[in-house]
DNA sequence: CTGAAAGCGCTTACAG
DNA sequence: CTGAAAGCGCTTACAG
């Protein structure tokens, strides 16, 4: 590369001002049309690139979106970060990604990358124990906050995400006209707000048809494939018949949990009826299929980009932010209780 | 908020210059330890937050690394992203990710957001089609280029990835010694690199063994779960004994063979033999459990990053890059051939 | 050990 | 429609 093209370089080639040719760059209408085409062919010719970190000191705004999720290998957040990318692109923002992990070190350590860096506006899954003041902090730093899939209590930001409690009531109802009665519940007791949520929709499911809860039944804290495998295994392994019916916490535990049976033996939608959460693209093609939930992540994704870019844009009416209704999605997995 | 904190701000509070504020907050020795003290508390009291954009103007490395890859989703890359992040984390690089989708255009337009964001460097695993004039032309940009995983036929940067025509090689042979000898390859065709050098492993190994290779023995092009399934169902439905063996592009492929075998009553690990490539942690959970290929992509990851990092502190000697060596890791889904 | 000043490459009032 | 000038918030020679 010879000498460094800029604004100035430019303007002084063609003898008129670098104000000139930042507008013609910009295709303001204030600019000759003559003039622009001259400015625009020049820029291209010198293969000129566009300094955004100069453009954003002086405009204070960056073109970033930060985006906070535990881990984007989990299709789930994978899926909403799809929606939000669909969205985005239009925009033609840049985001910073981050996987917390759930550890809020890591998290506090992201958003202050994302404030040095100028971000716009942060769309973020929170880490568990994310309190009110964190956001409130992020904000009063001028950093407008965005939740999805998860919510935190007393915090004044946006949240998109599906009705957690509602779709695991349905799916643990749909096993109880099934018949079943001897329902465990695996997966996700971690204290975040979907595991809360989803728990107290299996409880509340069981509460309505008058099963009595039993403690031994709820297992794992985690929401990985390995964590569904080992729980159903330790479940299972001493009694093959603790239980007619599992509940999982999302689609990741089941396809787990189907694994784990078919190890031991025991034939998931013939023996035992398995259901997920959260309708990811694998559930579809396992064997049985699973019987699961769809939970909207993609579209949760898409709204929360949305509400973002209003917020930056500076409107103050964002789009009211009422639950996604989940939808059952019964496939093989499911089936009555073996007599 | 009340005014903004900056170097200037703080330097006016207390009474001394911005020089000084700006070298004691980035521990210089010049600044006498009282000095330092005083400004570091004054900062922080104050909430200051360095502004990157403005220093980054200044000096002209912005912290930024960016990382490109086909689909963070794929477990292959997230794995590869672990080593970098696990890598990276320790000298504080900011990264900006992006999913290319095997599109040249995303590529394309990504990199540019890197050059105006003045990115530090890139570690990609290039998109389909990518030419060695288009990383030459990101390096005359000042932007320094590492390749992962994949590689680009006369690109002259460093590529970390594993060997994946010995690996493929190694896992073929594996099953010709059990006694197979119609041997399906499935997934992966489409041209990359890795496609490329993983059906080179397939064929260089029957070969060997004096085996015809069957060109409808050869399906499909992409590399999920879900293409998996609908290969081995179509090459499997009409005529099932198509094949007694089946090696595929890579382990998510193989879960969906799995699942697709098992759906139409084929017993992987009895019926017919399958294997794997990459040996991600899922590999371990299949039922059966998956023998597959120890890839290094965690390994690769760590070796890109650390060599970029190197790149940009100036460094000349980039290690050198050979190739990870494959580990074959025999499970549950292989056998001999049914008698 | 500390300060005054220039400059990184843009955009934005302000004049004309 | 175009230009001259200031300034965003840092860091870096250069003086002292």
């Amino acid at each position: 590369m010879a000498r460094k093209i800029t604004l100035s370089t430019i303007a002084e080639d063609l003898g008129v001002s670098t104000a000139t040719v930042s507008l013609a760059l910009r295709d303001s209408p204030l600019v000759a049309d003559i003039t622009r085409e001259k400015i625009k062919e020049a820029a291209a010719d010198a293969g000129y690139i566009y300094n955004r970190r100069a453009a954003s000191l002086r405009t204070s705004r960056s073109g970033i979106v930060g985006l906070l999720v535990p881990d984007i290998m989990n299709p789930f957040f994978a899926e909403i970060l799809h929606g939000i990318e669909e969205e985005l692109g239009l925009d033609r923002q840049t985001f910073l990604l981050c996987n917390h992990r759930d550890k809020i070190e890591t998290q506090k350590h992201f958003v202050e990358t994302l404030l040095q860096f100028g971000a716009d506006g942060v769309i973020m899954s929170p880490a568990i124990d994310t309190s009110p003041q964190d956001i409130a902090a992020m904000e009063a730093n001028g950093l407008p906050v965005v939740l999805v899939a998860r919510w935190v209590q007393g915090a004044k930001v946006p949240v998109y995400r599906g009705d957690d409690k509602k779709g695991v009531y349905m799916v643990t109802n749909h096993l109880i006209e099934l018949g079943h009665t001897k329902i465990a519940f695996i997966g996700g007791k971690r204290v975040t707000s979907t595991g809360t949520d989803r728990l107290a929709g299996y409880l509340a499911a069981l509460e309505n048809a008058n099963i009595e809860p039993i403690e031994k039944l709820q297992l794992g804290s985690e929401r990985s494939r390995k964590s569904g495998y080992d729980s159903v295994r330790e479940m299972f392994q001493n009694d093959k018949e603790a239980a007619t019916a599992i509940v999982c916490f999302n689609d990741l535990i089941a396809i787990g949990v189907l694994n784990g049976l078919n190890s031991l033996g025991i034939k998931p939608g013939e023996d035992i009826a398995v259901t997920g959460y959260d309708d990811i693209a694998e559930s579809e093609i396992t064997s049985p299929a699973l019987t699961t939930v769809w939970n909207g992540q993609q579209k949760a994704g898409r709204q929360a980009a949305r509400a973002i870019m209003r917020i930056i844009k500076g409107e103050t009416e964002i789009e009211d932010n009422k639950l996604i209704e989940p939808e059952l999605r019964i496939r093989e997995s499911t089936c009555p209780p073996k007599k």
